[in-house]
RNA sequence: GGGCGCAUAGCUCAGUUGGUUAGAGCGCUGUCCUCACACGACAGAGGUCCCUGGUUCGAGUCCAGGUGCGCCCACCA
């Protein structure tokens, strides 16, 4: 036995995972023949961002999944827990290019062009997987690595190219001329939900174009404004009516503009001027107001966030803040300019960056999720094949029906929410870490179609403009916009011919050229659940598919629009299955004061250096206990502390147990219980492994993590390890509360329950042994009872001594009456012989010198001898009385009103009259006592 | 502007469908280095369950309103 006296999990806990990977059971085609049998569990991890390292978030969720799949595994089903990593493309290349900026690059892009930029960027992704992994083994996570993916590899990718083909051939994914997100900083569009809102002090500037025009207009975005080609007003609004339908043509700054008066219900008549200057380049409320009225676009604005051309000479190229105050000037100067008014308003800014995103109009590819198409699934209960329906119903019914459950619920409605607002996904992206997108362009088609050979036009800037260039070259030239029409076609690999045209290639050149845009990181890990378990390939996708839908998908809450609800989307599209059952959402790991955790703040608290200081069990622990789902959880070092001097009880608990077993009497099967402690703890802890299952199988970690946690240490160390320690004899019992113990205790601390379970002499790991079933004949209520009645006494005794100083040497007298109780009593105060000796006192009264001491309606005397205190006493009396005479009040009333013994349900009721009995008999021998100190 | 949540001991939080004198951990006070553990043992102090009103025999729990805090969504220009 090498039990030390503290628990050093340093150097034991990788020795431990080795063993674990070894033994080949983290693969459930490895497990038992038990799992074998058993029903498929599966649990995708969500592969974490190779953009460096993980957190303490990414260390929760492990914590979590590993928890259910360690629970689940040993309940005996075929557990399968898929570990991965996401390429992440915009957060990765974001980083690779700010470490190659602070290396000496300007232009990290510009200089080392796609080709060498993407290597470093794999090159960082490939190291950042392998620390991550390293993380992910530390944390004890049970995964099997055999099955690790990776969002970006060959399989994946060709899922993404599978789904992408799906989609088009649907008419789910176009190619549309729409007002996108962009971002000036990384050059590149974003989704809806990459953008925040910054709440900015703003100038709201009231203004006409110039002096002949008869409406002023507000706004924030003064730059804009040469862009418009409408003013709207309310329809029924008198001031503007007679103007409605009219043209006219302001000079504004220098720019000749054409502006209709158009009507529309959407223009809040009480909002400044109650006229809306309408640009429908850069808004999309307005460029729907544009739709309405058939309205021209002129974009103003380019995607360095620069003014174009079409500004004029004297604006074109200015920034958007010179602009503004260029502007403002002169129309100040004209005396165009009615008001100023500082307002809030909210700037959109990236996620990532934080600069202020524009709003341009651009050709890219979207996901529709408002477009009727026929469904390819017969599998779902609502549509059969061939049925028409949407996206946005298929998300919506995924939830609805209840096939997908989410905890805590009330993110349902946030989910649901959501998909009201939910417009069409811009997947296009225009940096360069991604899945390319399989989408190509066909030059001869191109060629027939205008007349002219190797032309492109560009679109930005609204007019189309053809442009000649050399074969091949343009696509790396960002400057240069492909406009492409007819000549499109999907090809998962270089084209062969033309599927339109059937044109080959044939000649060296290069006729066809692949989109140069790669897909949102949203699209391939939307597809993560059936992707990472095989789909489309045949082989591997039947081989994986008893595992999907999988069972439980844990995450952040913060990713449920980004993630889930796109997964959920293209699942049940793609598949026909819901991704998961369950979703289980946890909060955000703060600090202990409550702030998010950042490099500026300082205040990081990083999960591999509390393994190392306190060991993976404790650093779980802290993260589980104490969370419940949906709410962010403060993390302290002091809390991580907590839970290691908790493993250590436990290993000490251990310790005590396996150093005093004797090996010929712990074998005995099914050990006894002979004394009412036995009986008692034996009830404790069938009981608590009947509540315990339940709780971890209604997601309640934490509540389960407490209630385990406090048997372990009020119950079975403070109680029964001392009773043991007297009574003796108990052995093979205190071996076999033990064993049950470690399991319930292994899926939160895999690695002190699998050291401890090396001792107990026990085959096979402890990971793979069977979960404990509670048994309903152990199960013992007089027992407890009887238990709790000599607890409450000990600690009577105990609070005595302490509260008249005795000594802890000095052996009292502790007189008994004749009765159940008390023969009881005479039974069971043996390993309780230090605080007091108990004599039998016959039906004598209350010996000199001695207190009562009242418990549950039994009365002991303990003899005080000269170390008595009568003021003492009575002062403790008086307050007990006090304290016993109101409950008995507020009883007394309770049963006095009529209303409540008629209208209450009996038990409730009868429940009340035996506690009024029991305090009234208490506080009558409270005060017999006070009389007799009298 | 719309939506979601939170408010319980000094701190961090539990508190299931309304029903004991509202709980835990940490911290605090006192005693003890008792042969598994001082990362420990024993005992103890500490609460107007944010406020107001309502429903009910009964409210920390349900309803309405208010206050304070947090989050998400949203291009009233």
């Amino acid at each position: 036995m090498n039990l030390d006296p503290q628990y050093n999990p340093q150097g034991k806990e990788d020795e431990i995972y080795r063993q674990w990977e070894e033994s080949g059971m983290f693969n459930p085609d490895h497990l038992p023949e038990r799992n074998q049998q058993g029903e498929p569990y599966c649990i995708m991890m969500p592969p974490p961002n190779r953009t460096g390292t993980l957190h303490m978030g990414h260390a929760m969720g492990m914590a979590v999944q590993d928890l259910l799949i360690r629970f689940e595994r040993m309940r005996g089903k075929k557990t399968l827990w898929v570990p991965g990593t996401d390429h992440a493309a915009i957060a990765t290349q974001v980083k690779v290019e700010q470490i190659l900026i602070k290396e000496g690059m300007k232009d990290p892009r510009k200089e080392l062009g796609r080709e060498k930029f993407l290597e470093r960027v794999i090159d960082f992704a490939e190291k950042s997987r392998n620390t991550m992994v390293s993380q992910t083994r530390k944390m004890g996570s049970s995964c099997d690595w055999s099955r690790e993916r990776y969002t970006f590899d060959a399989e994946r990718n060709r899922a993404v190219y599978e789904l992408f083909k799906m989609m088009y051939e649907d008419g789910l994914i176009e190619r549309g001329y729409r007002i996108v997100n962009w971002d000036p900083q990384f050059q590149t569009t974003l989704s809806d939900d990459e953008v925040l809102t910054k709440d900015v002090r703003a100038k709201l500037l009231t203004f006409t174009y110039d002096k002949n025009f008869p409406i002023a207009i507000s706004t924030t975005r003064l730059e804009t404004k040469f862009g418009d080609t409408a003013v709207a007003v309310h329809p029924d609004d008198e001031r503007y009516q007679k103007y409605i339908g009219k043209i006219f043509e302001p000079v504004f700054c220098g720019k000749k503009l054409s502006i209709t008066i158009v009507g529309d219900a959407a223009v809040d008549p009480k909002f400044g001027t109650g006229a809306l200057g309408v640009t429908p380049a850069h808004s999309m409320i307005d460029a729907e107001i544009a739709e309405r009225h058939s309205l021209a676009t002129v974009p103003v604005i380019g995607k360095d966030a620069r003014m174009l051309p079409e500004c004029g000479s004297e604006f074109a190229g200015l920034s958007i803040e010179e602009t503004r105050s260029k502007v403002q000037n002169m129309l100040t100067e004209q005396g165009l300019l009615q008001a100023v008014e500082e307002i809030a308003q909210a700037l959109p800014v990236a996620e990532r960056g934080g600069a202020p995103v524009e709003q341009l109009p651009m050709e890219q590819w979207f996901v529709r999720v408002n477009k009727p198409f026929i469904l390819r699934q017969d599998t779902l209960e609502k549509w059969k094949k061939g049925q028409q329906t949407t996206l946005k119903e298929l998300m919506r019914y995924a939830v609805e029906s209840g096939q997908t459950r989410i905890v805590p619920e009330r993110f349902e409605k946030i989910y649901f929410h959501w998909i009201e607002n939910l417009h069409d996904w811009c997947i296009s992206r225009q940096i360069w870490f991604g899945h390319r997108i399989p989408m190509w362009y066909c030059h001869e088609c191109e060629s027939k179609a205008i007349g002219r050979s190797f032309v492109l036009a560009s679109r930005i800037g609204g007019a189309t403009s053809l442009v000649e260039t050399n074969s091949g070259a343009w696509f790396n030239d960002a400057s240069k916009e492909p406009r492409f029409g007819s000549s499109v076609f999907y090809s998962e690999k270089y084209p062969l011919r033309c599927p339109r045209c059937k044109h080959d290639d044939l000649g060296g050149q290069i006729p066809f050229v692949q989109d140069p845009d790669t897909l949102d990181t949203w699209f391939s890990a939307g597809a993560w659940t059936f992707s990472a378990l095989g789909w489309p390939d045949e082989g591997g996708w039947r081989a994986h598919r008893i595992y999907h839908p999988t069972a439980v998908l844990e995450t952040g809450y913060d990713i449920v629009f980004f993630w889930v609800a796109r997964m959920i989307l293209m699942t049940t599209y793609a598949t026909g299955q819901i991704p998961f059952r369950t979703v289980y959402l946890h909060g955000m790991v703060r600090d202990d004061q409550g702030r998010k955790m950042s490099k500026s703040l300082d205040n990081i608290i990083n999960p591999v250096d509390m393994i190392e200081k306190y060991g993976a069990d404790a650093t779980r622990l802290s993260l589980v206990i104490g969370s419940t789902p949906g709410n962010d959880v403060k993390l302290s070092e002091e809390k991580i502390a907590g839970f290691r001097n908790f493993t250590n009880k436990l290993w000490n608990i251990s310790r005590y147990i396996l150093l005093n077993v004797k090996s010929a009497e712990s074998d005995a099967k099914n050990p006894k219980a002979r004394t009412l402690a036995d009986r008692w703890i034996l009830s404790r802890l069938n009981t608590l492994t009947k509540d315990y299952t339940a709780a971890l199988e209604a997601y309640q970690f934490s509540r389960a993590g407490e209630m385990l946690r406090d048997f372990t240490w009020s119950e079975l160390a403070d109680w029964y390890v001392e009773i043991a320690k007297v009574e003796g004899g108990k052995d093979a019992l205190l071996l076999s509360i033990l064993k049950n113990l470690l399991h319930l205790w292994h899926p939160f601390m895999p690695f002190v329950t699998e050291e401890i379970w090396k001792t107990v002499g026990e085959k096979g790991a402890l990971m793979v042994d069977e979960w404990p079933k509670p048994e309903k004949k152990m199960m013992d209520a007089p027992s407890e009872k009887d238990f709790s009645i000599l607890q409450s006494l000990v600690v009577a005794i105990r609070n005595a001594r302490s509260g008249f100083s005795v000594p802890p040497k000095e052996l009292l007298r502790l007189t008994v009456r004749s009765g159940k109780f008390d023969a009881l009593l005479l039974e069971n105060m043996e390993p309780f012989k230090r605080l007091a000796r108990v004599v039998d006192g016959g039906f004598g009264g209350k010996p000199k010198g001695a207190i009562t001491i009242l418990a549950q309606g039994v009365e002991v005397y303990l003899d005080l001898g000269g170390m008595i205190d009568l003021g003492k006493e009575k002062a403790r009396l008086e307050k007990e009385i006090a304290s016993v005479s109101q409950h008995v009040a507020s009883l007394e009333s309770r049963l006095g009103n009529a209303d409540f013994v008629a209208r209450a349900p009996a038990e409730i009721v009868e429940g009340e009259r035996k506690k009024l009995e029991e305090s009234k008999a208490r506080l009558a021998a409270l005060e017999a006592q006070l009389n007799s100190l009298k």
